[in-house]
DNA sequence: TCGTTTAGTTGAACTTGTTCAACTATTTTC
DNA sequence: GAAAATAGTTGAACAAGTTCAACTAAACGA
């Protein structure tokens, strides 16, 4: 089945009734990505959240000097969205872009609305899934500001080792928040060692 | 009323009814802090959910270097906790301290969880408090990344400027990820401009 | 398969931020 | 109110990371 992914996902505790399972993934569409596509760009409003089924996506800014600047990387099995555009519709300032042929299950703002109604438990699988979001962006933070580069890079590619390897040196560099200049002299470095 | 503050805090929207917010209420027990208490400190685990009433709390790690790296400031009005510990029961790798005399209305994890049970419409908020929290770390990473410290000290100062007068210069660096040396230097150079 | 774009590499000069040490100013404590 | 601790300042030497430019390697499109 189609959805199986997605309902263990949400449902991994099995708190889920087989009704609600599968009225929570009714909600979704499928769609494909061809890769290089935006599912979203800079400037258009968010009017979907996503689960990706297949492939991967890079989540990305584009500062006033145009050096892009990488959130997340969203594989398999990953939600992915402009929260801020998606919750006050307005104008995103992130780009959404597949990095390789990908597929992923869409569900509009509205629907999103009447899921949290219909099916209570579901506000709390989100409010517990963007508690464990949170910690994960304070312990970015704390990386970017206690490791070097170096160190970064290391970290990186030890616990995204699948994602690491689908990436281009410059969208590695652009998630470390260094150029691509210095990560090529950080993988010689490595080398050498 | 001593509950306030809380309740403005919770039902901007007006969507919880008077009995719901008696009883949401019910659950804080209030706490006065001295400054440079720790309100939880490194190890511990945390073992409540906290708003500020009144003062100021800084939230940090201590690295294995020594240095102290800040999460946030929790003014007036401001939610705080280690999300992490507080969720899996686990030791915290975070303190947080009062910067003055404050006082604090703190809830336990088990009525918590009460709470959510008991007044539904909470899950929402608490889920919406949570995303909006996730906007705010994306966009500290991106200013992380693409501002110079210069520029970021200018941000923090100009966003939080109650906050930052509070704050000694080594406590604001630790914040904006630099040396309170270098801090110093940004200081003499933005005053000679 | 050739030509073109895009990605990665390297070096030199440069900028940003760190480290350490010595000093001054301010708070805290008894 | 003196002593001690803590905070801020400054400079010099250094390290981390950037910029720019020139080159090589790989991928892509017609």
């Amino acid at each position: 089945m189609i959805n199986d992914l997605l309902i263990e996902n949400i449902d991994e505790d099995g708190q889920f009734s087989k009704t609600q399972q599968e009225e929570f993934c009714a909600y979704f569409q499928q769609r494909t990505i061809t890769k290089k596509t935006f599912l979203l760009e800079q400037g258009e409003v968010c009017k979907w959240e996503g689960f990706v089924l297949d492939g991967c996506f890079r989540i990305f800014t584009i500062d006033k000097n145009g050096n892009e600047n990488t959130l997340y990387f969203a594989a398999k099995n990953w939600w992915l969205m402009d929260i801020d555009s998606f919750m006050n519709h307005k104008p995103s300032d992130l780009n959404i872009q597949a990095l390789e042929d990908s597929k992923v299950l869409l569900i509009s703002q509205k629907d999103k609305l009447t899921l949290y109604e219909s099916i209570p438990i579901a506000e709390k699988l989100f409010r517990v899934m963007f508690q464990k979001s949170i910690v994960a962006w304070q312990r970015r933070l704390v990386r970017n500001h206690s490791l070097t580069a170096k160190e970064r890079y290391a970290h990186f590619i030890g616990s995204y080792p699948e994602i690491a390897s689908k990436l281009t040196d410059r969208q590695t560099s652009s998630y470390l928040g260094i150029t691509h200049e210095f990560l090529s002299k950080i993988k010689k470095q490595l080398q050498i060692q």
